[in-house]
DNA sequence: ATATCATATACCCATATAGGTATATGTAAA
DNA sequence: TTTACATATACCTATATGGGTATATGATAT
């Protein structure tokens, strides 16, 4: 009985993995919308856009607020901080492969062969 | 006929969605290891290891050389840059959703209804 | 050559999930 | 009330994909 893939959708890293849930960010950060507009900047079904942006709810990506009939969707940018933060420990080395470069130099002085 | 889901990890957003993926990178961006070392490291099983390492390499987050058997994979830390750039467009929001909550009470005492 | 090591890949399975349609829920208007 | 509207959700299907096992590939050593 194979264990089966874990789940994804349930953090930030993931839903933003997914294009169209990054599309909506894209338009929400500009303004905050309704389902509805969104479904009409979007042109996609009404489901669709509910339902992703479900995922964003639950990882906590956009908040909604209740206007009668009407859900107000926006924007809770800070929530992508951790994925900045876990991008920032690569940015060091953005530019220069060189430090890496040079141990690989290294590697095939010590070993011999290379490819690549 | 249900047109079903797209494919989601031929692109660094979704790479770098999974969470054994992004092991890997934190990994690699210390040191440059071989697919050994790096099972080794995760205590995961080698294929596990191998086939995140192949979507890793496809999506050019990383770069694989070859001595003799080993395979030397490193991390490209250049093409995280697209995620950062795409992030950067949240920043400006960081510390205040106090601008959106204030258009929200605009819209709320323009009595909610919305545009169309 | 043969054996061993390092890695990739083929195969299977279970499940997560995107897309679609229909319906439920909830609110406001007539 | 009844109707229309706005959104969420239940349901279904197809597929993408993570995890596991076994095997293939390829290189080195003996």
């Amino acid at each position: 009985m194979p264990m089966a893939r874990a789940s994804t959708t349930n953090d930030v890293f993931n839903a933003i993995g997914e294009p169209k849930r990054r599309a909506i960010l894209e338009q929400l950060v500009v303004q905050q919308m309704t389902v509805g507009e969104l479904v009409d900047a979007m042109e996609w079904p009404q489901p669709t856009v509910s339902k992703h942006l479900k995922v964003l709810r639950e990882v906590n990506l956009v908040a909604e607020t209740r206007v009668g009939r009407f859900h107000y969707y926006r924007v809770k940018p800070d929530e992508l901080r951790p994925v900045q933060e876990w991008i920032h420990q690569f940015e060091k080395y953005w530019g220069g492969a060189l430090e890496q470069l040079d141990s690989y130099l290294i590697d095939i002085q010590n070993n011999g062969e290379k490819s690549d």
